[in-house]
DNA sequence: ATTTTTAGTGCACAAGTGTTGACTTACGAA
DNA sequence: TTCGTAAGTCAACACTTGTGCACTAAAAAT
């Protein structure tokens, strides 16, 4: 079961240097993916990630035990590369969002439509980053948070670009996007583990996550920088 | 290590039926307990929970392996009586709120003290419930999504009782209330992975913890039910 | 054409795993 | 005092696990 291509990144980029056909080159990769492939379909079948034997991901990746070191030193390493791969992945989402612009009306329920269908079809990478951003292995926990930093550090240049709130300070918008994307995070989570089929479930469940960004990018829009606020 | 004392829950409460002092009773709670503790220790070693091992957990219990199943069926219904324990301490936490009645004096960094505190004082549980929330195991998963729902609907009748956001109907109070709950678990796994001694650091978390809140404390303020909102 | 490199294989090993059944031993009821 | 119950122990089982070493074969370098 091939879950996807992997990483075409830049499918027609003739670079002088790496794509030179070392078809050996081309053999490695192959089983490199075949390998990480293997650790996101068993956690996509309920396992989580630290929970994964070296020989099981070799086991459904169709390699004998031992080819496992000719890739990763050992299996968090191969953990790290799904960080990072997932941290792509996010990256590219803020890209697509960039390119197609804000949407002008119903902004919110929109983006969160967009949201979804994203996260659907990345499942994979959600479903690992979400799993094991609280969960797993220190080292990689430290991983997912510096990647999420990173994208939330780059949700709030955008987000200041496009000059949506102009009473925010750079800190501020920082604040906001880091609850923004938590919520995101938290909606994945229910998202992924949605049943599939049950329109109205997954209705309701939409309805609370429009409304939840709604109270977000209300009261962030109203907010002003200096007052001690809350009710006195 | 023994790390806490199990449930006190009444400390002083002689129930004719379950305390009668059944000696041998005693000594089987006893050892239990120290099955529960021992995967609890684990965890706070940097382990989650699906990652662990009969044997392992009967090994720090300072049982014989096979002491195991006199308590528990396997490890996940270990893990499912964990996440009972911790839905208790969650409603211990609302209802030690209630009892202290809302802060009328900077409610909100006020609250967030007290959470902070709690957290600390319940690390274990804590830890626990924010990193099996979205890692481990689906049934397990499933169990503390159930505690949290609970939690949310309870901390739900309380706000509505303190009658501090009139303007919203129950099912937006909800709604804020799992936006609430989130920010404060996603909060726990912050507080948890700080280490200790930073206090610029801890600070500067509490204040982002802080804002956050009242964001949406300020959103929720002025939330009108029917309208459809956001900028147009 | 020959040699070097290297991705992948096969085999082996020590150590750890979950689970079993028969046992001890001390509590608590008779 | 006797005796059944049951918490905890002991030894053993059939596996699985991570890892090391020698090997093959095909691609790349010479």
């Amino acid at each position: 079961m091939s879950l996807r291509s992997r990483q075409p990144s830049e499918p027609a980029s003739p670079e002088p240097e790496e794509s030179a056909l070392p078809l050996r080159g081309q053999r490695k990769q192959r089983t490199r993916d075949a390998l990480i492939d293997a650790a996101l379909q068993l956690m996509n079948e309920g396992r989580s990630f630290n929970s994964l034997g070296l020989r099981e991901i070799t086991r459904v990746a169709g390699v004998v035990p031992t080819s496992f070191y000719r890739h990763f030193r050992d299996t968090n390493e191969l953990g790290l590369v799904l960080v990072e791969e997932s941290g792509l992945t996010l990256r590219r989402m803020l890209r697509e969002a960039r390119r197609a612009g804000a949407p002008v009306k119903d902004m919110i329920r929109r983006s969160v439509q967009v949201y979804k269908a994203f996260v659907l079809t990345n499942r994979l990478h959600f479903l690992f980053v979400a799993g094991e951003r609280s969960g797993g292995s220190p080292v990689i926990r430290g991983a997912i948070r510096n990647e999420v930093e990173q994208f939330i550090a780059e949700m709030t240049q955008d987000l200041r670009h496009l000059q949506i709130f102009p009473n925010l300070s750079p800190e501020s918008l920082q604040m906001i996007c880091g609850l923004v994307v938590n919520t995101m995070l938290n909606a994945a989570t229910d998202i992924l583990d949605l049943p599939p089929g049950d329109a109205e479930l997954a209705r309701a469940q939409e309805d609370n996550f429009v409304k939840q960004l709604r109270v977000i990018f209300f009261g962030a829009q109203l907010w002003r920088e200096d007052a001690e606020k809350g009710e006195p």
